[in-house]
RNA sequence: GCAGCUGUAGCUCAACUGGAUAGAGCAUCUGACUACGGAUCAGAAGGUUUGGGGUUCGAAUCCCUACAGCUGCGCCA
């Protein structure tokens, strides 16, 4: 690794140094705005080039000067440097740029070389990261929901780790608070041990429906709820151990779903491991002036701000109690004082913005300067455009949509490829099933609430799991025919078609994706990019053949086959997507 | 009432954050082949980007406004 030769910058950041050198020499050089960068983009279009800057049409407002011709002396100054052709004007005046074929060649011979990169800079600037995604209550099933907070977290993690930064994922599970009043109260009077001992999960939630059935019915047994709570609360011992042996149940019931999604966290820290820390917490609030009591409880009020002037945060009821922003706040000074969180993401859904706007901005208050965000995401809708239920008007669980998955998968395997062995065809079952439901997820933009249908995820065409982990397939299958690897010492790398140096163009861009993706948390930009791979490979195994060929032209479209297989199987891999070598 | 998010082809979604002719997939129609996995490729058709104003060389994107859907708004999490 270390003896290889440093990877050159993308295509884009050469360009736009290039750029910049010749900005530096034109005749109005002086009169550059000081905060002005020139862009440089992949053209959408191949017969604008390949990459393309507005720098000239931005430069003649400023310069108020006609835009085709402070492109023109912007050209007159390009040096190229056998990176592309003379630059051309277009249009109002974008300034197109199309690589050269030794440009591209050079490119390609450095991505072969960095199996593990494949190009993708480290961050210059890293970071620690608290990543808060998933967070399930405890005594309830993961259901829908879950989902997008789980994956996309998950996905933001591995590419956020990808690029140099410190992650330090973190389950903040809802193990504390006012529901266990509602789960002591049925665990003593309604539990079936024998039921809990074979299979704990669904015996707690049937348990917590049927109390929160009967609490509807009759205020006395509400009220027993609440007394159970305050005794847990204060340190019963009864109730503290139910409530143990009820937090240990339902973690090894959500771990085995995380175990399937291939979803791991560093830590735990359920909101109970905050409870010490929630009237210091208070107390140092109101003694430094940011909260005060009203009307009995404890708030913080944003009258400064016009959004929040009429919303204040209440983090202390007026019984004494604390809620749920007193234990976020907690969370925050744990994450920045002994995790040395420099940035703490929340991938939580829509619905909470309000909440996290209060928090942060406490936060700030209090001098604490991290990145905070707010990952925020929209529902998941069933065909009927409203929330999913089953079809007994529940709630749909994670653990039963992961297993239909597996098995949609299966049946389509056993249609395309009946003779694979039994365990392959299980394996590669759970690869596309689980693949599916992530895949769905993360191409899409995540604030649209979005609609759940089996058989779009499901689909081998289109934008879709199945569909990408079908074109990595193929550049498996064309080596399982040759009958080797990859040598990248059989020969040298010669471009001569068109679909060929469109391709190659496109893996390179592997580099100027993934660090893109954090900017604005879309991992569907990713998702984008993979799919346009695979539609390129595909046209490119139609237009050249591979192994009807020989010498260097088959040694370069095998290197070609061999370095999509490696983008494909590693961006999907950033987004938790595992591939197959068959299908 | 106030606030936030969303509104793009018949359907499901994109659009690199202000760039060129708004792109894909389904569905519809037409082509290509002993095909290295056809689970493919090429092409056609489909749009007043919810309506209306504005900002500028240029707007789906920014501002104002109206409409529609979803969500939230002092003692749940």
């Amino acid at each position: 690794m270390s003896s290889d030769p440093p990877m050159p910058a993308t295509f884009a950041a050469s360009i736009a140094a290039s750029l910049r050198s010749a900005l530096a020499n034109t005749p109005f050089a002086a009169e550059i705005p000081p905060g002005f960068t020139a862009q440089v983009d992949a053209t959408q279009n191949r017969q604008f080039g390949d990459y393309q800057s507005n720098a000239a049409m931005i430069l003649a407002k400023a310069l108020k000067k006609n835009p085709r011709e402070v492109a023109a002396a912007i050209v007159g100054a390009f040096a190229a440097e056998g990176l592309c052709e003379k630059p051309e004007i277009a249009g109002p005046g974008f300034i197109n740029f199309r690589l050269t074929t030794s440009a591209l060649t050079t490119r390609f011979g450095a991505l072969l070389a960095d199996e593990a990169r494949l190009g993708v800079a480290l961050t210059d600037t890293p970071k620690t990261i608290v990543l808060d995604f998933s967070a399930p209550n405890v005594a309830k099933p993961m259901h829908v929901g879950h989902i997008r907070s789980t994956i996309l977290g998950d996905g933001l993690g591995r590419i956020a780790k990808f690029l140099g930064h410190r992650v330090i994922s973190d389950n903040h599970i809802g193990d504390w608070g006012t529901q266990f009043g509602m789960i002591l109260w049925g665990w003593k009077h309604l539990l079936d041990e024998a039921a809990l001992e074979a299979d704990p999960i669904p015996e707690l939630l049937r348990v917590y429906r049927e109390v929160n059935a009967r609490t509807k019915e009759d205020e006395s047994i509400l009220e027993a709820c609440k007394s159970e709570l305050v005794a847990l609360q204060g340190g019963d011992a009864g109730n503290l151990a139910i409530w143990e042996r009820c937090v240990e149940l339902s973690k090894s019931g959500l771990q085995k779903i995380y175990d399937l999604l291939e979803v791991s966290f560093d830590h735990w820290y359920g909101e109970s491991y905050y409870n010490d820390r929630l009237a210091p917490l208070v107390d140092d609030l109101l003694a430094s002036g940011i909260a005060e009591v009203s009307e009995g409880a404890v708030c913080v009020f944003f009258r400064d701000d016009e959004k929040l002037a009429d919303k204040p945060a209440i983090i202390r009821k007026s019984d004494g109690g604390f809620l749920y922003a007193t234990t976020d706040l907690a969370t925050i000074d744990f994450r920045i004082q002994e995790l040395g969180a420099d940035a703490i993401w929340y991938v939580v859904g829509a619905p909470q913005q309000l909440h996290f706007e209060q928090i942060f901005t406490i936060a700030k208050r209090r001098g604490q300067d991290a990145d905070f965000r707010h990952i925020a995401f929209g529902s998941i809708l069933g065909k009927d455009r409203k929330m999913l239920k089953t079809r007994s008007g529940d709630t749909v669980q994670l653990a039963d949509v992961l297993a239909e998955s597996i098995e949609r998968a299966r049946a389509i395997i056993e249609e395309k490829n009946p003779e694979l062995p039994e365990e392959e065809k299980a394996a590669i079952a759970r690869v596309i099933g689980i693949g599916s439901v992530k895949y769905a997820e993360l191409s899409q933009f995540r604030m649209t609430d979005y609609i759940f249908d089996w058989d779009t995820m499901l689909s081998l065409k289109g934008n879709t799991a199945p569909y990408l982990i079908n074109a990595y397939v193929r550049t498996r299958a064309i080596f399982r025919k040759l009958g080797s690897g990859f040598g990248s010492s059989s020969g040298e790398l010669v471009l001569t078609e068109e679909a060929e140096k469109e391709l190659l163009l496109k893996l390179a861009q592997y580099a100027e994706i993934v660090p893109t993706i954090l900017e604005d948390f879309r991992p569907n930009a990713l998702a984008a990019y993979l799919y346009e791979v695979a539609t390129t490979y595909h046209q490119f195994w139609e237009a050249c053949p591979v192994l009807k060929v020989e010498g260097d032209i088959r040694h370069t479209r095998l290197a070609l086959c061999e370095l999509t297989g490696r983008v494909l199987r590693h961006g999907l891999g950033l987004l938790g997507i595992g591939t197959t070598e068959r299908m």
